[in-house]
DNA sequence: CCTTAAATGACAATGTGTTGTCATTTAAGG
DNA sequence: CCTTAAATGACAACACATTGTCATTTAAGG
């Protein structure tokens, strides 16, 4: 039925693009278990940790650049997290609608929990893996990924 | 702040972690649009796709451990694409409760239309890519996702 | 043969993300 | 200075996936 004797370019790439499918589900279940007891999930934590690594306080739309994902999912996690009291807003005074996004002394603490946590699982998970053939992973995904944003504008 | 001057193992897999988040969202908006006026979605398009690589027909537990997906998550589907004439079940002699799921005429020529919109594209994004990194990528992330189910257990 | 465990589908609750739309605010151009 | 475009937040609708739970069915062990 299925010629995968000679794969063209385009059939190996899809073969790539459906391991990134099942890897990503795979990779968000396993952090989700990660740090639920943390009070935390994947989508929180990422959120906090793109806030913690902007060295100053930025805006939700910045924030989402910078995640590659879109104002409205940032928004709706931002504003839980300033519920859960993780996160609070500053006037900009740049901007009177846009306010900045900065951790709490809990959002610090719990991002740092997260951390302490996360560092022995990726540790253990790399092992047996070449930092090369991680660090050109990387690479690889990310210049498909800029060729996807080249092409949608 | 940050010392990514010596990372450590852990720490570039969290990279390479983290571009997979960021590249499954671009995927799956660009398999959207790709396809949208056939009628489908990423995740009905993966559906027909599971089902249509199966030799013969299959439950839909089997698919969903075939996709890396939960049970619920792809009976949602594929009750969908019943519905909308793309699927039809039949009766299992080994199981009276699990049917079997198999595509209609309608669903063939829907996931035949479909790739024939995803063979260019999926050339066009491979284009100046060597296949051997394409394929090194899907086995370095095939054999990390491996060390993760792994582990679940 | 009977009991028990495992697999499967059905259903509900929850979390996540996109698209679309609108009003407000800021920036840019004439 | 005024008009217009772009950025931003707010709100709603929809698609997708996980977890949890239950009843039914099948398979396995004693």
């Amino acid at each position: 039925m299925i010629d995968d004797e000679h794969p063209s370019d385009g059939e190996i790439l899809t073969g790539l693009v459906l391991e990134i499918f099942r890897l990503n589900g795979r990779l968000l279940t396993a952090g989700d278990r990660l740090i639920a007891d943390v009070g935390l999930t994947s989508a929180r934590w990422q959120v906090l940790g793109a806030i913690h690594y902007a060295d100053e306080p930025q805006t939700v739309s910045w924030l989402a650049r910078s995640m590659g994902l879109t104002r409205q999912a940032v928004q709706r996690i931002v504003n839980e997290l300033e519920v859960a009291g993780l996160v609070a807003f500053k006037a900009n005074p740049a901007h009177r609608r846009a306010q900045l996004v900065m951790l709490t002394r809990n959002g610090q603490s719990a991002y740092a929990a997260a951390d302490r946590r996360q560092k022995p699982w990726a540790n253990a998970l790399a092992k047996n893996f070449k930092r090369a053939d991680l660090a050109a992973a990387q690479v690889l995904l990310a210049k498909i990924r800029g060729k996807l944003e080249a092409a949608t504008e």
